[in-house]
DNA sequence: ATCCTTAATTAGGCAGGTTACGAAAGTCAA
DNA sequence: TTGACTTTCGTAACCTGCCTAATTAAGGAT
């Protein structure tokens, strides 16, 4: 019964519908005639199919007008949920998410950094648990949207990177997750994925256009243009890591130089603070130890607390990444800058507070408006919840596009560049 | 009679149709209904409208299939015009062009450094003249797209740097030119302009997304997804000339610090030579001339004569110019990036060979697809063509925005960023 | 000449909006 | 309390823009 077909007609008004009523996360009809710009009668009649499907419930009285009440409708969480995967360098966050974009579970584990004929299964087991233990009925689940840093071919759900084995490399991950999981798998980029769960949230200003830094172990980016994601060619848009902060810099193996990840990123300060003398051993710093991201913890909660070698670090950090936001805001004139991502989460007033003032120093001049650095308000499981809410935003508002192919062809004599 | 209203009935398949008919050149109906999805009978009544029109005209007959054989039709160039008015330092560019995009009429003149107030009415004759002078009738003019550097309001069509004069800033230059000439007049971004110019032209697959790197006296950036103008929040977007190049470099007035636009600008390249002894007197430059884009071509020509100063000089400001490209690409993931502007005119194939160098070392292997450095095909004027390009493509091919705001008001429960 | 193939037009229908109007449900003042 | 007024929401009738299906047009092949 909840699979019937929610994308049965007019899927373009319905997914805007949807997602003013999302936005504003408890509406009445005119209000939402005012928002789209449809008419009283047409939202009538969405908003009856939507009720009809279970996605939208009538919630209580609007304030008193003077005349009829309005009656609110909201979205109705426990229609539909969808899962969030994100995969790390060895660790993978696995999260539920209902309608609103809310975590109803979540759990994480070690020990993906294996090829994926192994990982995957693991990854798959978890997903099936983590539903059952929710009690999340499985034909309530939109879908799975799997996350991860690098470059990404998202059509054929291929991982473009030979990290974390060289086996993931062209490795069809998307399909294998499908087969197992019987359920539509979308893969993105992790910092895209985490931009519109912050558009989703209801945290930024839907007709604004922002930016979003995402710091796990490296550094990653994304843009959402009025809820969108901006894509460019090939969905690999917004490498921020990899922008060069120096052209006499060191060489990187992406193959630029002075990459800003090698100058601001968790690895890049784990690397700096073990070759500080008595720094490594003050912090209780393990050379050996594997994982960047509780090494990066460390140094965060150092300079939180007050430690100067570790504040140094991490200001010195967060000084090239106020360099970065610049460029991006020069290039993408955003309105906002989200700082999100588990190394944010442990260190954000820092870079918050220091991004911020790189930007008002070097933007300020130029234009009529200020760009805002924020926090995310997913914390640091933006990534995953990102990837849920990337699904749902593809199931729902988005005007379906079909997953086997473009809708139009290509215009026939169109010449290319010559 | 020919000011009749083009934009009758369904807009935006009129202008889907007749954008894909200006990128053919010239194309059967059969191939209208593949290139834009739409049927046969669809295409046959469009198309009949435009004929109507007179945008549009049929044009022999396609090669044999079998069949009927295929009638073409084509855009009726001399239809309607626009005209686009480029505003430099001191000098202005204005053109007339025809609905193919091809220039029909061409002038120039000096000294607009002086208030608006007495610059604007000398542009608006200058126009007049050119109009007449050309022989293009008045009502078959959809408009003026005026084109400048720097920070803009594009909706208010003012300008928001106070250059040539203070006057200029927040001075009404779109409200009084559109007074004095009694036509539409548009404001954009002169790269932007640049950009779709090159897509009007048919020099770029119409389903790419390409930047486009503008240098004139300074150096300004534009994107192109889809055939749109890439805009940002604000419509200042990829402002390239004032990214850093290096976080320790000299502060510019804009308030960044290290900006590409001061190591490898035009004023720069003459600034440097000025200051390498001996090299001013050997290429004949004037210490106190006024107009840095004829001293720069002073430095570019002996650099393609085989100067080894002059050249050192135009390569260092490539490289320079080669990393920021490598940022745009991996910001906006573009297919290709287009060089334009007087600046590219002079000295375009060192410029293009060392940034496609340059791209190809630091992007390569993070990519499936390279990334292209491609000359403009419309060199000097591509700003003043893209102006009016962009008046042609707003009046033709958009769904018809309004000038008068938007269509849809803000969703009216929408939080705001907390 | 007749048929086959492909192109373009014509005719009719449906989806998804619109405007116009009326019923329902409240407030407010006499 | 009651009638006047305001506002919401649903229904009815219509309009636009596209579709499908059938028809006409214009060749080439047999």
């Amino acid at each position: 019964m909840a699979s019937s077909p929610i994308w049965a007609s007019r899927p373009k008004t319905r997914g805007l519908v949807l997602d003013v009523i999302r936005a504003a996360r408890s509406i009445s009809r005119v209000e939402l005639a005012a928002a789209t710009g449809l008419t009283g009668a047409t939202i009538s009649e969405v908003v009856r199919e939507l009720m009809g499907d279970g996605l939208v419930v009538e919630a209580g009285r609007g304030a008193p007008t003077g005349g009829k009440p309005r009656t609110m409708v909201q979205l109705n969480p426990l229609a539909r949920y969808s899962v969030g995967v994100q995969l790390e360098r060895n660790t993978c966050v696995v999260v539920v998410v209902d309608l609103a974009g809310r975590q109803v579970a979540r759990t994480s584990f070690q020990g993906v950094a294996m090829p994926p004929e192994r990982a995957l299964p693991l990854v798959a087991a978890q997903v099936d648990t983590l539903l059952a233990t929710a009690g999340v009925e499985r034909d309530r689940v939109l879908g799975v949207g799997l996350v991860s840093y690098g470059p990404q071919d998202r059509r054929a759900g291929v991982l473009l990177t030979p990290q974390p084995t060289d086996e993931w490399l062209n490795y069809p991950v998307t399909r294998r997750l499908t087969e197992t999981l019987g359920l539509p798998v979308l893969l993105d980029n992790d910092a895209a994925a985490a931009a519109v769960g912050e558009y989703w949230m209801g945290a930024v200003d839907p007709r604004s256009t922002y930016g979003c830094i995402y710091m796990a172990t490296g550094i990653g980016g994304g843009v959402v243009v009025a809820g969108a994601v901006y894509r460019g060619s090939s969905s690999n848009a917004v490498e921020i890591g990899h922008i060069s902060m120096d052209v006499n810099g060191d060489e990187c193996p992406c193959g630029n130089v002075g990459c800003l990840e090698n100058y601001a990123g968790p690895s890049a300060l784990v690397r700096q603070a073990l070759a500080t003398p008595g720094l490594a051993q003050r912090l209780g710093l393990d050379p050996t130890a594997a994982d960047v991201l509780t090494e990066f913890a460390r140094i965060a909660a150092a300079a939180n607390a007050g430690d100067t070698g570790a504040r140094g670090l991490v200001e010195r950090s967060a000084r090239y990444l106020g360099h970065a936001a610049v460029t991006m805001a020069c290039l993408f004139d955003v309105d906002a800058i989200v700082l999100a991502g588990p190394s944010f989460a442990v260190a954000g007033s820092i870079y918050q507070t220091m991004i911020q003032q790189e930007m008002d120093r070097r933007m300020f001049a130029r234009r009529a408006h200020p760009v805002r650095i924020v926090p995310s308000v997913n914390g640091s499981d933006a990534a995953a919840i990102g990837g849920a809410v990337l699904v749902l935003q593809s199931e729902l508002t988005l005007g379906r596009p079909r997953p086997d192919g473009e809708a139009r062809p290509a215009p026939a004599g169109a010449a290319g560049l010559h």
